[in-house]
DNA sequence: GAGCACTGC
């Protein structure tokens, strides 16, 4: 991100420069003048990409004031033959899709929408599902900032990259621009906006990244956070930000949309914002909830489904589990049962569809399928039932489903600040989950929601709102990137919701032990360095400190493979095969050289001219997860190039290769350390947390020294540690002096193992010292 | 001898 931010910066000083040029020769010219003092504009004859435009044209926004400006105007603007944002002439397509804007909900409240945002700083939008919030009203914002007359861009941030990506092009589309010119998209690893760039759809994350850099947020005129009820990590931290920011920079304007359920609360935590509402464009979905109590959800759920296929009319159906295991279980107990209902009773036919984050997108696609068609002419309907996880609740919408099954749980994630372990755990959801599956139900028509939990339940049991994540999240990462966005006092930033003071105490200890933050809680030089990685602080402090250890190069890899999904694959009819193969890779020592190998033999296989997916495919390897891992290594490569952390590789033949990258594994890692309790034990107890736990089934350590360092802690029927390699003990005492300092170190049989230790060295010193001075 | 809800930088 390093090198097309620099370029960013470098290109909105450009556009500043520019601008002011211009803004003088306006004032001389006095108003009037429909000279082009457009700085985008102008570059329409230079670039070659202007397709010959004449940036000389009279543009109805001429005549516009900024923050004056009302609906009637704004629509004769886009009624004109011309489009006045580039002076090209309007296509037919643009008319078509005007036509169909004018029919949106939103579409009715423009003027009420401009008397407010003219007349307040922040203003809070709720308009819910198919209002046409999301694309219009950064539009309705975009004729009244007019950003040719400051070279200040608009942002609308999204939770989601693919949001981002295809909420620009339909406004790009809208608009009648290029998608990239006037409207673009900026997400991790690709930035379409230009030195044209009016309004920018971003993820919210990226935001946040920016700001790093920019305090002030000094390139917007105007900041829209789009789906705020998510309430995401960095949509909290922004809307904590943007509230200081507002009082430094009166010419910000904020706007915070969200959908109905929490706007009140949105609205007092900024000074009681005004607030415009907006209806949005659902039917009617009726909701059944059971007279009982279900004792297996799973069970009542596949019972559900089959009778809405036996007793309904047509319709699709959408049933919400909680994982990938269960949802192959339901798939294939639905598909036995309707076999027997064709059979048995004339059923018609229906194809059932898993949908889940982890299964490959193209097996994501096939859930847009049409139903299938009755068996035989005149014969009962067809339909298709997708069992999907929470990614149908929010990131992937489905037309055509009409029946909502909901047994009332999802994973989620829960962090616990005192044994430090972020873990998945099935939970019930809320009413507001309840209330937005339900809705799916109602996209195309009036539908149907059978909630597999009684009436009672619901008021009762259910929680309003799911926790924000800021409540269920390590901070570590959090807090470094505040410290290094200049907020100073932790305990009085004002976020919605603050997390409990252990989880931040515990986030400010991890963050002082990797010496991130000195014993003041102020940012280090290594912890600023840290910040300029979107990684988790320990595996930056890891990469910063490689060089050190002369493995920079591998522990690039590492780091790069360890912040993807796994790139193992292990098909459930393959199970063996799959794991012969990561034999081939596997290296005794350790997991992460294990790792290490695989993605070396994956690039000397795209070195050799190999066809990747194909060889991936062979060797039981994940193609996606790999060649985002390469993204992710390059992004990190030139964040290093940047601040000079050289790169740097121990000869492959020289003995101590493995051995440097398992030390230097220590020097982000000290922390996640766990020795073995008795030499034939399977049993390991973590440093410091004295958590009893097991080597994860899956690795490739073959004889575990006594001590491991591991990369995740995962709870499951047991405690694991996953992804471990093995290491000596007087490493931790030379490489993480401090955390193993003796004297501070509780009483245990980890403090006595490591004495002995530090006895054994000191003597082995003494002795190699009086056999050098004979 | 297990199992990755979902995002994001």
């Amino acid at each position: 991100m390093a090198s097309h931010d620099d370029k960013g910066v470098k290109r909105s000083n450009m556009d500043d420069n520019d601008q002011d040029s211009k803004r003088i020769k306006r004032a001389e010219n006095g108003d009037a003048a429909p000279e082009k003092y457009n700085p985008y504009l102008a570059h329409l004859n230079e670039d070659g990409n202007g397709n010959g435009t004449n940036g000389d044209f009279e543009s109805p926004l001429d005549a516009f004031e900024r923050h004056k400006t009302t609906a009637v105007q704004a629509a004769q603007a886009e009624d004109s033959e011309l489009n006045p944002w580039t002076g090209q002439p309007h296509s037919q397509r643009y008319f078509d899709i005007l036509k169909v804007r004018r029919d949106l909900p939103v579409h009715k409240q423009r003027q009420e929408f401009l008397d407010m945002y003219h007349n307040t700083q922040i203003l809070v939008f709720v308009g819910e599902t198919g209002s046409g919030k999301t694309t219009q009203i950064p539009q309705y914002v975009l004729y009244d900032e007019l950003p040719h007359t400051n070279g200040k861009l608009i942002a609308c941030t999204q939770p989601r990259r693919v949001a981002a990506m295809s909420v620009a092009q339909r406004v790009a589309n809208e608009l009648d621009v290029e998608l990239g010119q006037e409207v673009g998209y900026s997400i991790r690893f690709e930035n379409r906006t230009g030195p044209k760039t009016m309004l920018k759809y971003m993820t919210d994350g990226q935001l946040l990244r920016e700001s790093m850099h920019d305090h002030d947020m000094s390139r917007y005129s105007c900041i829209i956070l789009d789906e705020a009820h998510e309430r995401t990590l960095a949509t909290d931290i922004l809307m904590a930000l943007l509230k200081q920011i507002a009082a430094r920079r009166s010419d910000l304007k904020i706007i915070v949309m969200s959908a109905t359920l929490d706007a009140q609360k949105f609205q007092s935590y900024f000074y009681n914002a005004p607030l415009l509402a907006v209806p949005g464009r659902t039917h009617p979905v009726e909701i059944f909830y059971t007279p009982e109590p279900e004792r297996d959800y799973l069970e009542a759920a596949v019972r559900t489904v089959l009778q809405i296929h036996a007793t309904e009319p047509e319709g699709d159906i959408l049933l919400f589990l909680t994982g990938e295991e269960e949802i192959e279980d339901a798939c294939r107990r639905i598909s036995l049962e309707v076999d027997d209902m064709i059979r048995e009773s004339d059923a018609g036919p229906m194809k059932v569809y898993p949908l889940y984050g982890t299964l490959p997108p193209a097996h994501q696609q096939r859930i847009f399928e049409k139903a299938p068609e009755p068996l035989r002419k005149g014969g009962r309907p067809g339909r298709k039932v997708i069992v999907s996880t929470n990614i149908a609740e929010t990131s992937l919408t489905i037309d055509g489903i009409v029946y909502v099954v909901d047994p009332g749980f999802s994973k989620q994630k829960i962090y616990n600040p005192r044994s430090r372990v972020e873990s998945l755990l099935v939970s019930p959801i809320s009413k507001a989950s309840a209330q937005q599956r339900a809705g799916r139900a109602g996209r195309t028509r009036p539908g149907k929601c059978f909630r597999l939990y009684t009436e009672k339940a619901f008021k009762k049991e259910l929680i309003e709102q799911t926790y924000p994540e800021i409540l269920r999240s390590n901070l570590a990462n959090t807090v470094l990137e505040l410290k290094k966005l200049g907020v100073e006092d932790l305990v009085h930033f004002d976020l919605m919701d603050p997390p409990a003071p252990e989880t931040m105490m515990r986030a400010l200890e991890e963050l002082n032990y990797l010496a991130c933050l000195d014993d003041d809680g102020e940012l280090t030089r290594l912890g600023g360095l840290a910040s300029e990685f979107p990684l988790d602080p320990a595996l930056a402090v890891m990469l910063i400190s490689s060089p050190e250890f002369y493995c920079s190069n591998e522990i690039l890899s590492i780091v790069s493979l360890l912040s993807v999904p796994s790139i193992w694959v292990r098909p459930n009819n393959a199970r063996k095969r799959a794991d012969e193969m990561k034999m081939q890779f596997a290296h005794p020592d350790g997991d992460h050289l294990t790792l290490l190998n695989a993605y070396h033999a994956y690039k000397g296989a795209e070195t050799n001219g190999d066809d990747m997916k194909r060889w991936c495919h062979e060797h039981f390897l994940s193609y996606r997860h790999l060649s985002s891992a390469d993204n992710v290594r390059a992004q990190l490569k030139r964040i290093m190039e940047t601040h000079d952390i050289s790169l740097v590789s121990t000869p492959f033949q020289d003995k101590n290769y493995y051995t440097n990258i398992r030390r230097a594994l220590l020097a982000g890692f000290f922390m996640q350390v766990a020795m073995r309790e008795s030499s034939n034990s399977k049993v390991y107890k973590t440093v410091k947390d004295d958590q009893l736990v097991m080597i994860h089934p899956s690795t490739s350590v073959t004889s575990p020294y006594d001590w491991v360092v591991y990369n995740e802690f995962v709870l499951t029927t047991k405690q694991y540690v996953r992804t471990v390699t093995n290491i000596r003990p007087e490493w931790l005492l030379e490489i993480a002096p401090v955390y193993y300092d003796l004297d501070t170190f509780e009483k245990g049989e980890i403090k006595s193992a490591l004495t002995r230790i530090t006895d054994k060295v000191k003597r082995r010193q003494a002795i190699k010292g009086s056999g050098s001075a004979r």
